[in-house]
Parts: C-alpha cells; structure tokens; sequence
DNA sequence: ATGCCATACTTGGTCCAACAAATAAGGGCC
DNA sequence: GGCCCTTATTTGTTGGACCAAGTATGGCAT
C-alpha cells in the first residue's frame, strides 16, 4: 500500500467499531450519502421526494424524513417545502454553529478566546513576512479601510473580523484559517462588546495600519509586538464591573 | 450595560434574523434546549417521553421524534429504548464528526495539517517554558513512555497523539485545545500511515524525548528547532511513491 | 400561434394509529 | 433473600391521512 493510498483512506471508517445495532434512521443517513456520492451529484441537485427515497430504500416516510432531519443538521441538505431537498452548502456553517454552542461566552472565554487568536496571530508573522507578497499587504490595507466607512456597531464588527481573517488568510494554511473561522460568532461577539461602549473604529484603524506596516517593512519584532499588544489590550477590562470598555481586537 | 452583561449575550439570538417561517421541528429543538436550561439539568438527566413532549408543547409524536434526531446529531442527547432520551456528553464528538467529514484526508491536507500543528505547537513553547510546572513536565514523560509499550499501529497512533495532546494542554487555552482535538481523526490517521509502514514508536519517544528536555531546560530555542523538525520531517516523503514512511507527528 | 390563467397534481409539514422490539419494573418461585 | 419470568411502558418503524403551498397542465382569449 502506498503513502497516498493509504492518506485517502477513509476516515469515516474507523468510527464505526460498532457494526451491530444501526437503525434504520442511520442507515438511511448512510445510503443517501453513499447515493450522492455514486450519483455524482453536486451542490444545488435535487434528491429524490421523500416518498421515493422511502420506496427505494424500503423504508417509511417518516423514517425518510427523520434521516432528512439529520442531513439538515449536518448541512448537507436543506429542504424548501414543495420543492424537495436540494444539496446543500451549508456544511461548514452548520460545523460553526454547533461549535459555537459549546463556547457560550463569558468572561472566561472572552480572556481564552483572545489568548488563542494571540498564539495564532503572533505565530503566523514569520510565515507572512516569508511569503506575502506586496499585493497581498495592499490587499489587508483595503480591507482596513472598510472598518472607517461602516458606522453601525455590527458592522464594524464585521470589518474588523474580516481584517483578522484576511491576516490568517495570508498564513497560507486551510486547516488554521478554517479553524479560526469555526470561532467568527464568538470573537465578533467580543468586538460587538469591545465596540458598543465607545466608539473605537479610528484606534482600530490606526492599529491595524500599524501591523500592516510592520509586515511591509519585514519587521518582525515589531509585527509580533503590536499584534500581542492589540489582542491583550481588551483583557484588562475584562471580569471588572468597569464600563471603560474593551478596545476590540 | 455593563461588560459582564454584553459578554453573556446569547450568541445564537443573532443568527436567526428570520423570524417568519420556522418549523415546528425548529420550534421543539429551542424549546427542548430552553426546558433544559431552565430545569438546570445536567448530563445524565432524562427528558420527558416523547408522549409527554408532545402533549407539552403541542406536537405529534413524530414532530418530537425529528426534533430529537436534530438533539442527537449536535450530540445533545442520547437515547435509549425504554429509557428515553438523556442528555449527554457527546456534543464534543459530535463536532468532531462534522468537522473531520469537510477535511477529507489528501496528501495536501497532509502537509496543510502538519502545517497548522508546527504554528500552533511551536507557537506555545514560550507559554509552556514560562508556566509548566515540573510535574507538568513530568505527566509528559509518563504519556510519552506509554509509546513504547503498545504495539498496534492504531494504539501507537493514540498515544502518539495523546503526547501532543498533553502538550496543546500545557498552553493552558482551552479554545486551543478544543481546536486541535477537533483535528483529532486526521491527525491520529496521519500519524497511521507514517507508523504502518516501518515500526518508528522508538523514534518517536526518543524525538519526544529531547522536546520534553528542552522544555525542562526551559531552552526556547531549542524548543522552537526540536518540533518544527519533528513536525516537518514526514512531509519530504508526501505527495510522493515512496514507501519509505513519514515519522509521524 | 401565443400568452395568460384556472385547475389539478405534486410535495413537504404535521399528526394519528398501530404494531414490533427492547427493556425496566414488579411479582412469583426456589 | 436471590433469581427468573411476566408485564407494562417506551422507543423504533411504518402506513395513512390531511393540509398548504408550489408546479405543471390544459384551456381560453387574443
């Protein structure tokens, strides 16, 4: 067996040491997959009703239905009433959400969640340095720019997550972008917080121009000292009765 | 508002910006998860039958049932004929799940995986020299003996990856850690391929040996050199038809 | 022939009734 | 008292029913 042969194996495969005891409901969640898979089919197609997909499998609707619900979970599918179930590409949404359940945010979390993005963000500066390109860098100051034209405190959330994710972006590595992605809801949570009680989209700004600097001129003390500085600048509000507010990262 | 109060926001009120339209399966999901909370039930607890959460909340059965194969997908609940539905621990695994079937192992998630775990574990050995006690250090030799005792591929793999694990846990973040567990099936997979192929368990300890001694030393340096390299060193044979093995992780 | 509209059909959403299977609980036997 | 068996309850699964809302069809007017 070769390397890639045995890198292609499935993963799905080990997780099931229990071959006994499947019900229908899992079955049914198993055939479908396995018929997308041999069908080839694609985002946007349609599956079969849900009284077919019971013919075809000898099971009943409800049964279908109850495998359905679950493939709606996963984001796999998404059924409109009328029209059927269509592929879906909500997969990594759903995989946000439910990870997004277990961090229900607090104090704790707030501190952890920045302590994270501080590991992370600090840890890519070399790897940017290395491989981003002028381009790139000119590409982080416009997404910066946006941050200074939106007003509402969502919004500026919003801008201010896309800069972050722009910058892990540039790290080049889709597991760590898709990681820090899986923490979007909590860490706008925190800017929304940082931001609502007074407005800081200007230091935002000049912060992040500060950073984007620091990576134009190669300078990598300085990249890793401002980033540190900017993430742990919230913390010392944080768990205090204070209302000075958070300068959001 | 103070700080404290905007941080315990829910973070799921924002993602429903469709109020019109919800399903009475969407409906139960919230109101079994609302019961919950206000119950304060924990894991273990049971719920009501389905009879009975159908009667309370104004639902046919199957409407209970649909909504409880949602619960069990997140990995909420567990149910068991005869007993009921309970709530359960498995909300992590269930993420885990999700997450593992978009990353389809290739030989590029290969590198990109190796990629991610060289930024993060490099990138907390500064953390680690700093705060690890001697008996954190310590715990880490125990977990990396337990290399050379096992056998099987599969069990090498594990302890391989628990010796990392205890690593990622010395950082003390716990958003971290959950990060690098979700990648735990690709991670333990990839650390099969490179095992199966040439027995290398005493490679390994003794690799994780000398990160362990760097530690002690509190040597940052050395640190940083010692799990890069050992990170890096299966990629050379990726992507090709060699049959040589990559150390693993 | 073409475009519009009403009707019938299709399809998911919900619920009910029924039966099978599994298991916890209680009674009976030793 | 302890073990086994019966029983009752609960989940697992199916089929059917009805509803509401899209979809397709066919007729009608121009």
């Amino acid at each position: 067996m070769t390397m890639d042969a045995m890198l292609f194996a499935s993963l799905a495969a080990d997780a099931a040491p229990e071959p006994a005891k499947v019900s229908a409901v899992d079955r049914l969640v198993e055939q479908v997959r396995e018929m997308v898979r041999e069908r080839g089919l694609v985002i946007g197609d349609a599956l079969p009703t849900e009284r077919d997909l019971g013919e075809q499998f000898q099971a009943g609707r409800n049964t279908v239905r109850e495998a359905l619900q679950v493939l709606k979970a996963y984001g796999i599918v998404e059924v409109r009433p009328k029209v059927g179930a269509v592929l879906s590409d909500r997969h990594e949404e759903a995989v946000r959400k439910l990870f997004a359940f277990q961090n229900d945010i607090s104090p704790a979390s707030f501190m952890d969640v920045q302590g994270y993005r501080r590991i992370v963000e600090a840890g890519i500066g070399d790897h940017i340095i290395l491989h981003a390109t002028p381009a790139d860098l000119d590409h982080l100051d416009e997404v910066n720019a946006r941050i200074l034209v939106n007003q509402g405190v969502d919004e500026a959330a919003r801008c201010d997550f896309e800069f972050h994710e722009a910058l892990v972006t540039l790290a080049g590595n889709r597991t760590l972008l898709a990681n820090y992605r899986l923490l979007q809801p909590v860490i706008t949570q925190i800017m929304r917080v940082g931001k609502a009680t007074r407005p800081v989209q200007i230091d935002t700004f000049e912060v992040h121009a500060q950073i984007i600097n620091a990576l134009k001129s190669r300078d990598r003390v300085a990249y890793t000292y401002l980033i540190s500085r900017h993430l742990e600048y919230g913390l010392q509000f944080v768990g205090t009765e204070s209302d000075r507010g958070a300068r959001s990262g």
